[in-house]
DNA sequence: AAGGAACGCAACCGCACTCCC
DNA sequence: GGGGAGTGCGGTTGCGTTCCT
């Protein structure tokens, strides 16, 4: 085997301006041919794995700098959840954009961000470990903040996925409701069950969004798929943003908003899935779950409790096979949450 | 203003794969 | 078929910058 750079004597570190000149210089005129070889013809001291780096990384031509665009964002997210770690196939569908850099990116913003939203980075599905009480502040902030951003002007890649996030907040909270149901004692110390669905805005906007526009996410969260146009209309209060030429999203529309890959690359549609779709959903499992539900409560506002059920007991009207739901949501209008003083 | 903490990114390391002799 | 060379890839580290107290 070759021996490392130190060992050789070869010089390690960041680049200076001259090496980087006397690199592109080289690859410009002859090709970077062998990488082992090029550094002695460069006249560098370095080795060729070094510059091999350096040129993909950082020196190329074609290498696009700055912010990722949302686009680019939900691309890698999507991808990632279908590909897992592997950056340089997720580079590939991102022109101008390397490997390392995604790598980076994910590592220190869509890692962070998934995790905030309570979706597991590495399954791309619901958090439903215990752990995430202890974070349970920003996630009913970032659900908060999602919230208002839908009512805002989105581009369709971005509603998409916040679509999903939607959905995965809302299950992670459906999940967290059984387990303060279930075992009260497990809340942490500042933390009252009565507080937690108290808090403004989440459960009174968010209960009339989780029916979301993709049948598929409806599937995945358990609950029947059905026509969007006529799921929102059954909402009493749900209105959807106001913009020109705004629709909501089908899978079809998605491939063709989401997908700026049309070359026939069989991951072509994957741009259209939105990441928890296909994280191989369990819907068995999670309809486990839900049948050991709990009724949730918010004994410091009944109004609002109550409302936000009686919108489920009339979406659900529409769907007469289900007593499933209507059940539980009469248990949940009419019986007290146990508080615990 | 200063010091520490957190963050972001470039670069390195080591393993795995492929190719060639 | 075996072994070495070359290359690619993912994980990790180190350091500069920014933010916070």
């Amino acid at each position: 085997m070759a021996r490392s750079p130190e060992e050789s004597g070869l010089k390690k570190g960041p680049w200076t301006p001259e090496e980087d000149q006397k690199l592109v210089e080289y690859i410009q005129r002859h090709g970077h041919g062998s990488w082992r070889a090029l550094p002695k013809l460069a006249g560098l001291n370095r080795c060729g794995k070094s510059c091999r780096l350096r040129w993909t990384n950082y020196l190329r031509p074609d290498i696009k700098r700055g912010k990722f665009s949302d686009e680019e964002e939900n691309t890698i997210i999507n991808l990632h959840s279908v590909l897992g770690n592997k950056w340089s196939a997720i580079a590939t569908h991102l022109p101008g954009r390397t490997d390392n850099e995604i790598k980076n990116f994910w590592n220190t913003h869509l890692k962070k961000k998934l995790m905030q939203m309570g979706i597991d980075p590495v399954t791309h599905r619901p958090r439903t470990d215990l752990n995430i009480l202890a974070n349970l502040p920003q996630l009913l902030a970032a659900a908060n903040l999602s919230t208002s951003l839908v009512n805002n002007p989105w581009d369709n890649a971005l509603r998409l996925q916040s679509d999903a996030t939607q959905l995965a907040k809302l299950h992670l909270l459906h999940n967290l409701l059984q387990v303060l149901g279930t075992s009260p004692t497990a809340l942490p110390p500042n933390m009252e069950a009565g507080n937690l669905f108290g808090t403004p805005s989440f459960m009174d906007h968010q209960a009339y969004e989780y029916p979301t526009s993709n049948p598929q996410l409806n599937g995945l969260i358990g609950l029947h798929p059905t026509d969007p146009a006529q799921t929102l209309s059954s909402i009493p209060s749900f209105v959807p943003p106001q913009e020109p030429g705004f629709e909501y999203q089908t899978m079809e529309n998605s491939k063709v908003c989401a997908g700026n890959n049309n070359d026939g690359d069989e991951l072509g549609s994957l741009y259209a899935i939105p990441a928890l779709v296909s994280a191989s959903p369990e819907p068995s499992t999670v309809n486990q779950k839900e049948k050991k539900i709990e009724p949730a409560h918010d004994i410091s506002n009944p109004s609002s409790t109550s409302t936000t059920f009686e919108a489920w007991g009339e979406l659900m009207d529409d769907e007469a096979s289900d007593s499933y739901w209507r059940d539980l949501i009469d248990q949940a209008s009419s019986s007290p949450w146990p508080i615990s003083s």
